[in-house]
DNA sequence: GCCTATTAAATGTCTGACATTTTGGCAACC
DNA sequence: GGTTGCCAAAATGTCAGACATTTAATAGGC
């Protein structure tokens, strides 16, 4: 691909990266073609080689780039990329259209990942843990009839998946709720979009909430984990990704 | 701090990051304090201020640092360091004395992540899968009995851990695999050093090891995460750490 | 006493030249 | 003819110096 279809910008190294890093993610280019050359990269975007440089540097860091002295620079594998890195979920907000299976393995991580989650908040969650919780589901409550206050919902959706990364106490967990965010936004607003939201839907998930926050309240770990996972199966409901293959089915112990 | 005590280098700004990076590691700054500025290191280590820009530039990628015009640079908090950056577990290698705070909350992480994994594992593991698995444990089993072989043993030992990410077939667990790597490292190094690693322990840890494998092997998966957090724990007793606060009971379910 | 202009000090940016690495071609040699 | 060696082109990497911008402290005027 050519640099021909992509926007100018304002200014700065930062933005230029974000630009260039979302058309990688959209997969403008394909695994081991050869990206732009530096030179070209000033020309068309009016900017220093320092600020090219400086962009290039955050997409080799983030593993999307690899340059080498005389080779030039060519673009990697997605088995390549840092998903984890904080770079990468920042390029990640709003992203278009982003790679279906992608998204299909980011969201089968956190169906692996959110229950254990919410079986170490209910063991580890002190006061304000639990305040920041009620509050984020008592939001989602009072915004739950007014279809006009959808986006203000979907604010206190992220809320309560925040706050569920915080109670568990964990350095490395509150990590990964961080980096999580901007893909649980886009999936909530996925979802939001996709089913349309009949209150049969939206109640189901509010109850389901709920009953995570009940189970962490209670410190009961092993009924904190089912119900998280119970939130997440009625995500993947209501993206229709239930019976992907990445997914591993709901719970293998119920049906032995 | 001053730079009087760290040692000079070959050269590279990768190599002075990584100095930078393990002296803030260590703890030999404060959260809050002024970190030298550019020229002083130019002049320290001589070399030019492009090589200092660069090194610092990853430091603040990580969140170790935190730089702003005019003001300076400043040494940032350990909850602010972006512990899933590769790059931060590429400087954990072989660090002397990390903060024993830190190493807790990151086995803890693994303590909680790692049987999920298993789990996983036993549901997606190919053919290819199995057989790395296999080839760890039958090196483990080989380099036991003999003590001249300690450090290949530890090798085998890292390969069957990854081996077990890799057999998740998802990638974002993958990554986690190579990020925890490091800290797998150290952790068995550190476990043959405290235990004096008589053949009870060994072969304890030994056959725990074969009974993830087996259930990975079954695809039964709730056996290969029960499987799995025996083998932390195993690795939990030989640290003395078992008691520590951050690391949750290990199974809740045996005693409501 | 408060507000403002100045100054100093730090990081950020630009520019041009040069260094280094890789690749490919061309020519000489066996 | 095939191999080797050398040179040139093209790309990224590095350096040095001047300059811009931001921030905080400070001195001065009212």
């Amino acid at each position: 691909m050519t640099l021909n279809g992509l926007p100018h910008h304002r200014g700065g190294a930062e933005e230029l990266a974000r630009l260039l890093a979302r058309a990688l993610l959209a997969g403008h280019w394909q695994p081991g073609d050869a990206f732009p050359r530096e030179l070209d990269l000033c020309t068309h975007f009016t900017v220093s080689r320092n600020q090219v440089r400086n962009a290039l540097a955050s997409l080799t860091a983030t593993g999307l780039i690899e340059r080498t002295a005389g080779r030039g620079t060519v673009v990697r594998a997605v088995t390549d990329w840092h998903l984890l890195d904080p770079l990468m979920s920042e390029w990640m907000v709003g992203l278009a259209d982003p790679d279906p299976q992608l998204v299909r393995e980011i969201f089968a991580f956190r169906y692996s990942a959110e229950p254990v989650v919410a079986g170490l908040a209910a063991e580890a969650a002190a006061a304000a843990d639990l305040e920041r919780l009620e509050a984020a589901f008592q939001g989602m409550t009072r915004t739950a009839s007014e279809p006009a206050a959808r986006g203000l919902h979907a604010e206190y959706d992220v809320a309560f998946h925040d706050a569920i990364y915080l109670a568990s106490h964990n350095l490395v967990w509150r990590q990964m709720g961080h980096l999580l965010r901007p893909s649980i936004i886009a999936l909530i607003e996925s979802s939001q979009a996709h089913v349309h939201q009949e209150h049969e839907s939206l109640d189901d998930s509010l109850a389901r909430h709920g009953r995570v926050l009940e189970a962490i309240r209670r410190r009961d770990s092993a009924a904190a984990e089912r119900a998280a996972r119970e939130v997440l199966r009625r995500t993947a409901i209501d993206l229709g990704i239930v019976d992907a293959p990445a997914i591993p089915h709901p719970d293998p112990k119920e049906s032995p």
